[in-house]
DNA sequence: ATATTTATTGCAACATTGTTGCGTTTATAA
DNA sequence: TTATAAACGCAACAATGTTGCAATAAATAT
């Protein structure tokens, strides 16, 4: 794996690496609370600036899912500085809570005749792998 | 047009009437500074109850969609105490910033293996039919 | 129509979440 | 190693949302 930080040419602090390493230690979507709680200490402040900026870099991209606080994942695709390039959807699961971001074989097409779309983002909610027993 | 507020059996206020005019007056979402704006006064507290009870049931739902404040938009289906249940997607422009409810003629269905989808809330960004000159 | 019951409202107080300016510290580049 | 540029931590603030409770208004039953 490249360096995510000094590719996105951004500076490779102590706390970026930590935060970076526990988004990659998860393989699916989690909020804020999830890394305060990875965190043995931490800056509140300097982790909403850490947020932001790898949101601003194609580090990681930000879902969300009504009523669900916002949760964040890494960006497998070739995100950069100018905009989230994603073609798989995100799935809510009911019974345990976790937001997935889940590769499809075709990712669907809307045309809406008079409107541009330039973007489309797929939200599901239902049971995931695990607790769809 | 029925009384929704009778039918989903909430008292019938002037302020929570008001509201929903509000909602009818608009036939896009709007965000709860489009609210606040059009009321002449009104109480913090009673506005954020109001919404809430209104997406309890079925009045009216919640969009979301990342970066943007959550929008509220009257439900045109037959949502009810238990679900919404829409059929349409939701679009975003990027120029004028509204979101819109658009229909569309066949709503895509997504098959992913092992997961069992029960909902599905499908954003599009662009550009809307008054700004897509 | 009036009284009784039940739900809504508004206030105060608080909780959570996110932002900004600025001096200090750290990382990067010369 | 020094100079420059960026990130950090603190304090202070702003925005957003919540809760308990007494006053008030709406719905329901006389
Ligand atoms: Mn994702
Ligand atoms: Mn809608
Ligand atoms: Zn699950
Ligand atoms: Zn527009």
């Amino acid at each position: 794996m490249t360096n995510l930080l000094k590719d996105r040419k951004i500076s490779e602090t102590p706390f970026r690496k930590e935060v970076l390493a526990i988004f990659t230690k998860y393989n699916n979507a989690i909020p804020l609370s999830v890394i305060e709680k990875e965190l043995k200490e931490y800056n509140r402040i300097t982790l909403y600036r850490t947020i932001k900026i790898f949101l601003e870099k194609g580090i990681i991209h930000e879902i969300t899912i009504n009523g669900a606080v916002s949760n964040y994942a890494i960006c497998k695709e070739e995100c950069d500085t100018v905009a989230h390039h994603h073609q798989h959807i995100h799935f809510k699961c009911n019974r345990c809570g976790i937001i997935f971001c889940v590769e499809v074989d075709k990712f669907p097409t809307i045309i809406l005749p008079k409107y541009k779309i330039e973007q489309l983002e797929i939200q599901a909610i239902g049971l995931c792998e695990n607790c769809n027993v």
